[in-house]
RNA sequence: GGCCCCAUCGUCUAGUGGUCUAGGACGCCGGCCUCUCACGCCGGUAACACGGGUUCGAACCCCGUUGGGGUCACCA
């Protein structure tokens, strides 16, 4: 029913960073909310900026995030003709003319206009001089010069920007190639875009839009301007402010599902509500709960929910994302029932897929490294006795349902007089070399009788030759 | 500097004139639980930038100040 069109238009001069994919998201999920279309189109007139590589990355970190786009990718080097065809209908309607002013006159006159008022303009010298097409010659927008132009925002309210603050600004390059603020408008119009969520570093661009909307005769789209997302110094975001791309966190373990969570809270809400699914977003995501200011971006918060998405997911769901940490280990976990198995007892201590992954090695391994610390300890002559006390009893054990052991545990206890915790750490560094782990009776259960056996009687000889 | 935007705990935010001695989340600090580490649970810390109005009554409306951000290209 709806028809609503949004885009998401990425330069492709870099990897895409966690604020561009927050703006993505937001078209993307109005989309969906609105059971309209997302387009991708990739903003690439800049040549000498624009890699193969960088296209490259977009579409993975998009892909990743899930993300997907029902038209395009459009790419803006390929529409050339179109924007020719555009410069030409407003040339032609007397709205655009050609310029030859150099570069170094243009500047000066910006000077010239910083000194006096402030107002840094092209002073519009070749406005009515009736110039052709030539050399050096540049095509520039017949700005209209009194007045004012209004930007109705579906985020910021109205905006009002004076005409006279505005000058004639370049619609073709002298070497022939259309500037932003054009190439954006032809591509709005032509692909039928009427909803642009962007960042709001554009509100300055958008009166000028505005002007060439209306010279071009086309419908307003609404424009949602999203407040930025800062460094935790309120400054931009930028490298120094640590991991900023999507990639990156992909490879630090995040879930999708979280970084898409957090990106989303920052700057939108929901009454209180801080975790959602992914088909929450979709369902409650609208434009009248953007908030007005920036927001800063706080890792810890990030990690936390990471935490939070991990323990709500199924552990099977998991299995997709964790196996690529693990096979990064040279673990292949190929039983998905153990990997399963192995991931419940991990899901409430990993804050991340790479903590998992490292704390799911003593599953798969069978030299047991004790930590050094660990070992001196708990794996000292006193606990030999009870050690191989347990040996015989678990030996005897059928079924190694947590019950059982408990059971058997309960008779090393009574016999020894000690109590379970004086006998858990030792067993657990036995078990995994370390001192922190997931419950006893868990990690007995799922290693299996043989394993179990095996690490406890190694961890008896290593007393005997220690002593 | 001109123009534009913004302003609630350290951070993300709820709040749309009275129910706010301002709620939630992250962080931080206590405690409980406990076989370790976590998880979980309980409690605590901490904010309406400032000054004027408007109103019987302002976090919420208006003006100003201050602070922060954005933008002023033949980049996007």
């Amino acid at each position: 029913m709806s028809n609503i069109i949004t885009r998401f238009p990425p330069s492709p001069t870099g990897y895409l960073h966690v604020g561009g994919a927050r703006t993505g998201l937001f078209n993307w999920l109005y989309a969906r909310h609105t059971g309209g279309k997302f387009v991708l189109r990739i903003e690439d007139t800049d040549v000498r900026r624009s890699t193969r590589a960088s296209v490259d990355a977009i579409f993975e970190a998009l892909e990743w995030m899930g993300i997907e786009w029902d038209d395009g990718p459009y790419f803006q080097s390929k529409r050339f003709d179109i924007y020719k065809e555009y410069v030409r209908k407003l040339l032609d309607s007397g709205r655009a003319y050609y310029c030859d002013c150099t570069p170094e006159q243009v500047e000066e006159m910006r000077k010239r206009g910083m000194a006096a008022g402030g107002k840094a303009k092209y002073d519009g010298a070749c406005r009515e001089k009736g110039l052709s097409a030539g050399e050096n010659r540049v095509v520039r927008f017949k700005a209209p010069l009194t007045g004012a132009t209004v930007l109705e925002d579906a985020v910021k309210g109205n905006i009002v920007f004076q005409n006279a603050e505005l000058d004639d600004f370049i619609l073709e390059r002298s070497d022939g190639a259309p500037t932003y603020n054009f190439v954006v408008v032809v591509d709005d119009i032509t692909m039928g875009i009427n909803t642009i969520i962007r960042g709001d570093d554009h509100v300055s661009n958008t009166p000028k839009q505005i002007q060439l909307y209306k010279a071009l005769g086309a419908d307003l789209p609404t424009f949602a301007h999203v407040p930025m997302v800062l460094g935790k110094d309120k400054a931009r975001l930028s490298k120094r402010h640590g991991a900023m791309s999507v990639t990156e966190y992909q490879k630090m373990g995040y879930l999708p599902d979280a970084l898409i969570n957090y990106l989303v809270r920052l700057g939108w809400s929901h009454g209180d509500q801080e975790f959602f699914h992914r088909n929450e977003l979709i369902e409650k995501f609208s434009l009248d709960h953007i908030g007005k200011s920036a927001g800063v971006f706080d890792p810890d918060k990030l990690l936390a929910l990471n935490a939070e998405h991990i323990q709500a997911a199924p552990a099977a769901s998991l299995i997709p994302h964790l196996t690529p940490f693990l096979k990064a280990m040279g673990i292949a976990a190929e039983d998905q029932e153990y990997l399963s198995k192995v991931i419940e007892t991990l899901k409430p201590r990993s804050k991340t897929l790479l903590e998992m992954a490292e704390a799911a090695l003593f599953y798969y391994t069978d030299e047991i490294v004790y930590e050094e610390k660990a070992a001196r300890k708990f794996l000292k002559p006193d606990v030999l006795d009870p050690l191989n006390l347990l040996v015989t009893q678990l030996e005897g054990l059928n079924d190694f349902s947590e019950k059982e052991l408990e059971g058997a545990f309960l008779r090393v206890m009574d016999t020894t007089g000690l109590k379970l915790g004086k006998i858990a750490q030792p067993v657990r560094v036995a078990l995994t070399g370390k001192t922190a782990s997931p419950g006893i009776f868990e990690i007995v259960e799922i290693l299996g009788k043989e394993r179990v056996i095996a690490r406890l009687t190694a961890a008896a000889r290593f007393i005997e030759e220690k002593s």
